[in-house]
DNA sequence: TCTGATAGTTACAGACCGGTAACACCCTAG
DNA sequence: CTAGGGTGTTACCGGTCTGTAACTATCAGA
């Protein structure tokens, strides 16, 4: 190979940031471990001495995709330091921005769809990274002044997740496209109140 | 077995059924042809003899999905004849229902998230279905003489699309509770403009 | 130079997958 | 009664899946 990367980074993360791809482009149950050591080249006995099992790889692959995600807040307090409603809009068009340039929807929500098993170990870990983006977008909303804060902060969430899943069925331009007039109309509504 | 419904109801029927049922409930990827032939009281065989492939019964699974949808269209214009706007009232109150009795999400989404190759058979049927969906949504908002009714539709849809995965997340006691509220919230503001 | 940890290679186990062949059975229409 | 279509049964094909065993190669540090 000595592509440079695969001989600078450490295997592990090479495994964890092809899988991520990999599970991101092609659903979990589309890949197999034998094709994400591939890719990352190198083999499957590597990865299991890094990852007990898949599932653990899953759920290590979650978090790094969720972690990825929080550093993008971190971008909007930069640009707009203190500004928390400044921060809002600059959210709702990072959003739209994902929503032209990546046809696959969250990784969070596309491993609850394709892992079914009520007690699967991923489903927790879901939900708690699931919690912590809310609850990140309901402060905002609140330091932002804007009363019953929670309720345009679920709000948008669930226009969010629904416009993600709208790209994977009808394609980038379907409804999602008119993402930010809806959230723009829905801040400016309930800033009326 | 001789239970009845085996008995009685044609092979083909039963599997289609069945299959519904389980891709419903465990993922397409995540049930095999030897699991739905069993469940339905029959065999491979048969299966293979009524459905070219596992990829065509999957296209008459999501078929058969939405015309169930749809059937429930015909249940508001007979609750509320001719009144438009009470039967998007009624629809926001069967999607909130929906919401809280299944906790998984539409099978045509769910199909979009699994499905990942670009040139799979179902994904064209899923956008016909989809934007049928949409129609119908956007011609009742339409005819309950409410302005921009493209856009209420759309956010509208996409608020419901965004609640069932986010009962597939965070569970049936998150944000999808407050649907109702938000539907109702956003359906008085656009007839208010 | 020797040691020990890390990584690569090959082969395999055991299960499951979608799909097919060949044949026996039953039930109904004629 | 008989013919034939729909159905059930068994066995099989080639492939893929997760996960493991046994062995080899590499390389840094003492």
């Amino acid at each position: 190979m000595a592509d440079g990367i695969t001989d600078r980074v450490r295997p592990r993360d090479r495994i964890l940031e092809t899988a991520q791809d990999m599970f991101h482009k092609h659903g979990i149950k589309g890949v197999g471990v034998d094709a994400i050591t591939e890719a990352a080249g190198t083999n499957k006995m590597t990865l299991y001495r890094h990852f007990e099992s898949k599932d653990e790889l899953i759920i290590q692959c979650l978090r790094a995709s969720a972690a990825k995600g929080a550093a993008i807040w971190d971008e909007f307090e930069a640009e707009h330091p203190g500004d928390k409603l400044a921060q809002l809009h600059a959210w709702v068009h990072k959003v739209a921005d994902m929503l032209a340039a990546d046809g696959r929807g969250c990784d969070m929500a596309n491993a609850a769809v394709e892992l079914t098993e009520p007690n699967h170990p991923a489903r927790s870990v879901i939900k708690e990274l699931k919690s912590a983006q809310r609850d990140r977008l309901v402060a905002l909303c609140r330091d932002a002044g804007i009363g019953q804060a929670e309720l345009l902060a679920d709000t948008l969430s669930l226009l969010f997740e629904g416009a993600r899943v709208s790209v994977q069925t009808m394609g980038c331009q379907g409804p999602s496209t008119q993402f930010v007039r809806m959230a723009e109309g829905l801040i400016s509504s309930f800033r009326a109140r």
